[in-house]
DNA sequence: TGCTATTGAATTGTATACAATATTTTGAGA
DNA sequence: TCTCAAAATATTGTATACAATTCAATAGCA
């Protein structure tokens, strides 16, 4: 819900965004055009208009006459968006932790319940869902708009970095750090608060494979091994 | 030059950009979709494509049915872009320190002596244009896109407020503030650089009239005393 | 069988036609 | 001469037609 147009326009891209946010859509997926107005029942004008805006949020890549698929973003790409989230979050959330008034501070608690209710039930979608819900709502506390805006972009790339490089077997970046951080802003603590947020995104960070390069969909590299056996034999 | 679309698009992109920045097109005026086809050559789906993305930029308002016009930053709106840039620059240009190569330091000392020529030959547009290429060489040598990126837009938006907010016979915040910075950065003084931003970015908001409303424009507060005699006669 | 070239279908890019909405102009009445 | 209403004009919003490009399937050849 970031730059509003028409109201037509707002709910087609927001409806694309959560499917992205909730990994409905993955990375590489093709968005075809004739498709998305079958589905959405406007003419490809306003689905281009709204893949425009998912491409500037680099969430959408379009391809100068080959259509538009789900962005892929590389692992340095991945790197410096969590380096932006660092800069911008640490400084956000003192910011919130200064402005966090009783009320703010029970949205939070909501959100967190409602991410860990998810967690529990084996809700994925959900429970990224509600964690991405969480940093902007701190963001929102902040008060600042240009930052949330930027933020509300970076939190869905890092949906789509989670889909591209989580660890196999591995469920969500979890533990109690989300609540820890409520418990901070809540009580007004700047610094304490930034420290933690600070941590929590470098653990999110460091719980992506982001060494292993995006080879692993290259079939040349996955069976390396045989290809060295076989020049060797 | 962000995010890269068809060269046509971008071409047209970067003519209206570089208006904003130099302020040959000022907060209010309006772009009429068949003139900008007629000055381009291209039809009119081609320029509502580029005003959509310059409407994301914030440097242009779409008015559902009314057109599109140079935007009109509230005074609110300048405080938070400041706040903005005080948080990604401050980190920036740490980073910017930490990286600047020698090539790095030329090229900051280049823009900043295209700068001073522009203000000693009294070219205000030219001198805004390479205020602006200053804070963005310093975002580029930190290497960070997303943050390079909102701050583009952020600076496009400072021209926006400088338009609309500079005191009367104000003659740009000038002083030496780049020159200091460049040599703190080049240096690689990580603090001293962050201290000599935030403070240089506090003094260009402070130049501005912020607490006067944009009720300049408006003939009711401008005479307002008229109509207090009125009331109280 | 495996590879390349060619044809046909599908998809995207751009311009334009038409409908809906604003804005300006005109004219009537006071 | 001024104000308001109504028509005329201009501008924007959406869908669609057509051209250009890409993708897929088939046939030809080694």
């Amino acid at each position: 819900m970031a730059n509003r147009q028409s109201p037509q326009d707002d709910w087609i891209y927001n409806q694309v965004f959560a499917a992205i946010l909730e990994q409905r859509l993955i990375p590489g997926a093709k968005l075809k055009e004739v498709a998305l107005c079958d589905i959405f029942g406007v003419s490809r004008t306003t689905i281009r208009r709204v893949l425009l805006r998912l491409s500037l949020d680099k969430v959408v890549e379009l391809r100068p006459n080959r259509g538009a698929v789900i962005a892929e973003p590389l692992a340095d790409d991945v790197r410096q968006i969590f380096a932006a989230r660092r800069l911008l979050e640490n400084g956000v959330v003192a910011d919130a932790a200064r402005h966090c008034t009783k009320s703010d501070s029970t949205t939070l608690k909501e959100i967190v319940a409602r991410e860990n209710a998810c967690i529990g039930s084996g809700d994925r979608s959900g429970a990224i869902r509600q964690s991405g819900e969480f940093h902007l709502e701190i963001a929102r506390i902040a008060g600042n708009t240009p930052l949330h805006e930027l933020l509300r972009q970076l939190v869905a790339q890092t949906s789509l970095a989670i889909a591209l490089y989580e660890a196999p077997g591995h469920l969500l970046c979890v533990e109690d750090d989300h609540q820890d951080i409520v418990t901070a802003v809540s009580a007004g603590e700047v610094e304490k608060s930034a420290a933690l947020m600070e941590a929590h995104l470098r653990n999110c960070e460091s719980e992506l494979r982001l060494e292993t390069p995006e080879e692993t969909n290259d079939l040349r590299a996955v069976f390396a091994d045989l290809l060295k056996d076989r020049i060797s034999a």
